[in-house]
DNA sequence: TTGAAAGCGTTACCAA
DNA sequence: TTGGTAACGCTTTCAA
């Protein structure tokens, strides 16, 4: 790989100069430029990036740490990171965590280490100290790990209350919960917002809450035995769409028809909620704008450009489809 | 940041021989060593990777190009890759491609100028020659680019015939084919497993064989169109999961039921397939295997170490659910 | 308008 | 067993 000596030595002039029309920084004269251009384009000469890092500690490259890639929430994350980190001339890390303590702060050190400019994170394990002693930009994203950092998250709370509420407007007199894991901010919002809407109801009991674990398998087993022990139930909210899935499987194994004898609805609007049938009813997050959003907040921490807000909460929105 | 200056000097010796103990390489005095290591510790110093790499010209990082990260079949191998990468050592940069020839190259060059040691990359557009011009270890993954190339692929025309055949044992007469895109390597060869399968059947016939486009929507179309002009068909073999799942949609539409009417089977074995309803018969794909293998090579190509076999095609295997 | 040279934080060679 | 120093490829300051 040619390198700014040789394009220096074929146009003759000094590695300066080259940097200077590289970067387009000071002066340059015309005759000198087009020499140099001439050389680069002859040697195919491109910037080697990793000197360019060392000199400017910045590796135009952002972190993106997930709890893991393969949980069909985060792909389309990582997509809007990747385009919006790349329109912006970064390249993306992938860091799946988890959730391990360890293994994020290994990865919030390798990261430090390769001079990224800012980390993008989804976890509810770090802490804000972990990310205050890195001292590079950091965006919090779904999940918000301290106040006073910057966090993008969506209306947990306010959509788990107009999925139920769109439940009992639908006419269901029985409503359930599926929640998430205890200790994960969204899902006790989401939990909160459920029970915000049932919980001066007369037939509301603390049973109608079960604990599911953002899996499918945990939710089968869940809705099973919510179904067993309360045959009355007519509808049902998870607190995602995996879980929701998993309960219109259990539904379809206890041979219950959905949406007829019960009404289900998820939250987080991923792809998969489309594919089923019948199609799910969800709270969709804005999921490629959370992304979005994230990555240009980042952009402009990392330029120290004044930041209004830091922290977003976006709207979510009901999709109704046929499972309600 | 400390820098190996600093632990130089707080140890009282030269960064030489901080580099020896932090490299385990060359004599180092037992006490010496003990001293280095107690400044190390005191600093919390962690050795800069940028000028690592600089010297070294290897940035201990291998970029993973896809065509799309939301395409369901790669998360899986997205995750399997940065496992194994990590597990030698490696980050992983991740680079969404779409399939645009331009995105590709200008992504192979920033890799190259970021100094990855090595690249895996599943593209059908790509050419050998953009990567033998790189100079970097490549590994080409699902799609095979060039005979010669490293390239880890599976068993897509044995695993089309498979589930061909299946359907025949299963008492299909009409079987119709849901092909990948033109031009796509193994969506011909899934194409042709079918073919060798059918072609001397008496019913068949070129119109039982529709192009679809990888996705649902293509697929939804392409099924509701050929169940309307061949209502005789029994059996779909659709040539990827997500097709399949459009074509049950499409039956479901049409009020044909699956699998009593019309038994339908995919390939890849995506996650997605275990959670319709009823849930997909398929021929799976070790994917996970895959990107797991691919690094592995890729990895024993970086360190220039004997490989083998520069080829595999994995094995793939019949998983029968409930929608045949 | 241009060039020389220092410096970014390492590693590895050669000398001591 | 240790240290000095050139080198990796670039940017930027300062002088010319």
């Amino acid at each position: 790989m040619a390198s700014i000596k040789d394009v220096a030595k074929l146009a003759g002039v000094s590695v300066a100069t080259v940097s200077r029309v590289l970067n387009d920084k000071g002066y340059v004269g015309q005759h000198t430029r087009e020499m140099v251009e001439q050389a680069i384009k002859e040697l195919n000469y491109k910037p080697n990036e990793v000197a360019r890092s060392l000199f400017k500690k910045q590796s135009n490259t952002i972190g993106l740490i997930v709890p893991d890639i393969m949980n069909p929430f985060f792909p389309e994350l990582a997509r809007a990171v990747e385009d919006t980190a790349s329109k912006f001339g970064y390249n993306v890390i992938l860091c799946n965590s988890d959730e391990d303590r360890l293994k994020e702060q290994a990865y919030l050190d390798t990261l430090q280490q390769n001079y990224v400019n800012g980390i993008i994170v989804s976890s509810n394990t770090m802490t804000a100290n972990q990310i205050i002693e890195l001292n590079i930009p950091v965006v919090s994203i779904d999940r918000e790990i301290s106040k006073g950092l910057p966090t993008i998250v969506v209306e947990n709370m306010k959509g788990a209350s107009e999925a139920t509420r769109f439940l009992m407007n639908k006419g269901c007199s029985r409503i359930a919960h599926i929640r998430g894991p205890q200790g994960v901010v969204n899902a006790e919002e989401r939990c909160e917002g459920y029970r915000e809407v049932v919980h001066q109801e007369s037939w509301f009991s603390e049973s109608y809450i079960v604990d599911g674990d953002y899996d499918m398998e945990s939710s089968i087993e869940a809705t099973l035995e919510l179904l067993k022990t309360h045959p009355e139930i007519d509808g049902i909210f998870a607190a995602n769409d995996i879980m929701a899935i998993g309960a219109m499987k259990a539904a379809n194994q206890l041979g219950i028809r959905v949406p007829e004898e019960l009404a289900i609805i998820g939250f987080d609007g991923i792809r998969l909620s489309s594919v089923t049938i019948p199609e799910l009813t969800t709270i969709v997050q804005p999921i490629y704008e959370l992304g979005e959003k994230a990555t240009t907040m980042l952009v402009s921490l990392m330029n120290q450009q004044e930041v209004g807000q830091t922290y977003y909460k976006l709207d979510v929105e009901l999709i109704e489809r046929n499972s309600t």
